[in-house]
DNA sequence: AGTACCACCTGACGGC
DNA sequence: TGCCGTCAGGTGGTAC
């Protein structure tokens, strides 16, 4: 699930458990998950430093380590999670990195398909710069996202998906932000006029921050959503028509052809 | 610049 | 109960 709302989330969490606390420890479970670097640099970065502060840039969480060990990058793949537990308690079930704080309490990094990333970064900028990655879908402004919109002329649910134009965006929020601006998710992006645009921009940002504030959980969802209707055959939480599933290359993609016809 | 397709990895689910 | 195909919200590479 991690987009950027899970991710805003997931950095919420780790503020209100994580930080300030000296790492003993970092346990590296499958090294599989790190990126261009070993078990053994990451443990001489973290150990006897401690988390500081946090940093979010779209699907990418932050987090500042202590007594300038630079920062800690994660990414959450499909299924990441960071789950904070003390030792007697039960440990989630895939676990990757694991650091062990001096209080006794650990952070876990759990990634049952592997598809996310750990890795380290000199400054948010630097990971951002080398990650080439556009603009924090939330960060920007309308004048914002009508510039990098300009030119372009692929389908708009690719555009918003495509990390270099836009950060934070994944399939379910793509989809659910053209649902709510009643934009056909195969319409191509110089179709849309500048009213359109901001039209979407509007509903991409409402949609975003609607999310975070029913922490991302598909259940707490305004009710107008699409997220929890995501299912072929279920039926438009506006009109009760029926929710179509299209491929848009390669990925499942849900809309209302009643309301989304252009 | 854009798209289609493949790969990476693991587990849940439904049909038989 | 077990086997098997399909599907899943991530990114990245290649070929066109």
């Amino acid at each position: 699930m991690p987009e950027l709302p899970d991710v805003a989330v997931f950095r919420d969490y780790l503020d209100a458990t994580a930080l300030h606390e000296r790492i003993e420890e970092v346990e590296v479970r499958d090294d599989y998950v790190l990126e261009d670097l070993s078990a053994r640099t990451l443990a001489q970065r973290l150990e006897g430093r401690s988390l500081e502060s946090t940093e979010q840039h779209g699907k990418y969480l932050l987090v500042r380590i202590g007594e300038d060990g630079g920062w800690l990058v994660l990414h959450f793949g499909m299924t990441g999670f960071l789950k904070y537990f003390r030792e007697d308690e039960q440990a989630p079930g895939h676990i990757r990195v694991l650091l062990r704080f001096e209080n006794g309490y650990r952070l876990a990094f759990d990634c049952r398909r592997k598809l996310g990333k750990v890795a380290l970064a000199d400054s948010p900028e630097a990971w951002v710069r080398a990650k080439e990655l556009g603009p924090d879908a939330l960060a920007l402004d309308a004048e914002g996202f009508l510039e990098v919109l300009a030119g372009r002329r692929g389908r708009v649910k690719s555009a918003l998906m495509n990390q270099s134009i836009l950060a934070g965006v994944g399939n379910v929020y793509a989809d659910e932000a053209l649902f709510q601006a009643r934009i056909h998710p195969e319409r191509s992006v110089d179709a849309l006029d500048e009213s359109r645009r901001r039209e979407l921009f509007e509903a991409l940002h409402d949609v975003l921050e609607s999310a975070i504030e029913a922490r991302a959980d598909p259940e707490r969802v305004p009710d107008r959503f699409l997220l929890p209707h995501r299912r072929r055959g279920k039926s438009c939480p506006r009109c009760g028509g029926q929710i179509e599933r299209i491929e848009l290359s390669g990925r499942a993609t849900y809309f209302c052809p009643r309301e989304q016809s252009s």
